[in-house]
DNA sequence: GTCTAATACTTGACTGAGTCCAGAATCGAT
DNA sequence: ATCGATTCTGGACTCAGTCAAGTATTAGAC
């Protein structure tokens, strides 16, 4: 595609160095992930369309699943929504979400912690992961009662910005 | 249908208290439904069908919303699965989900109380629901490393059998 | 720089869960 | 028994995600 690399870049780096093969479609995905977190996999596949033109969705998913696989970003999948993506690994972090309008905050672990990870009871479970999310109404959505926007996840929002 | 009801049922007591109009469909699936925790809509169906001869998809959607809807059963929906609905509710109870065959434990919240419903930082939410799952392989999948048999919903199981 | 095997991408068809709609059937109050 | 309101049926549809076959790209060997 391009013999001249603009840049030895960070992404392209962390990539090779978790043994996935480079390319211009997962390049733009992770970019697109990192620019847009808590993304579909459709919101990944336009944003990435926007930059490098064009890409399957079959791509698009083959890319998540290689991901989440080599733990470089994290799916998430709220009841009631398509799989949302994340490049925030590692912390034990959770999630807060609007029911009207379906926007996503990070919220880290609520005793600051890892409490949750341990059940009362694992019946025998090798428990390697505990998935918080905190279901509610957003500021934006208790003011404004009738305007409940209706889900859509370019209303993402970060936790901080 | 049937002008002889064989005894004041106590899941039609708990649909009328509720509001709810009775219909042999619906009371079909709430029975099926404390038979089976953490069936799916389908697994609903089927069950229903052995019992009352025909049930439309519709009308099993139609009424587990209704149910949801008035707080009579619980709609759980994990990542990569059916959503699935359970008849307990009012507890703060917890998911414990196997990762290779999908099959479900209720546990009760870890520390035994509502610690998990208090987020540290609430963003200005409402909160209204914490919902738990925790992750993680039964002793029978670890046991038969080469025998994961395929997530099947017949494979749930109540807490206390 | 070129070649080649392995890997990744594209296209198109398909599945499964869930929703929408219009008409038929049932419920329950009178 | 009748009637209005609610619910159920059947069929078409949407949306997220997967499968499979063929083409293109990558990365390592020459």
């Amino acid at each position: 595609m391009s013999t001249v690399m603009s840049a030895p870049d960070e992404v392209e780096q962390l990539l090779r160095t978790h043994g996935v093969q480079v390319t211009a479609q997962r390049l733009a995905i992770m970019r697109a992930l990192s620019m847009r977190p808590h993304a579909t996999a459709d919101d990944l596949a336009d944003e990435v369309r926007a930059v490098i033109g064009t890409i399957s969705r079959q791509a698009v998913y083959d890319t998540l699943g290689v991901l989440v696989d080599k733990n470089l970003i994290r799916r998430i999948q709220p009841a009631g929504s398509a799989a949302r993506f994340e490049d925030r690994v590692g912390d034990n972090h959770h999630h807060l979400i609007c029911r009207s309008c379906g926007t996503m905050f990070d919220i880290d672990c609520a005793v600051g912690s890892v409490p949750c990870l341990t059940a009362d009871d694992d019946h025998g479970f090798e428990i390697d992961e505990a998935e918080v999310v905190y279901w509610g109404r957003c500021p934006t959505c208790r003011n404004a009662p009738g305007t409940t926007s209706s889900p859509t996840t370019s209303s993402t929002r970060s936790s901080n910005d």
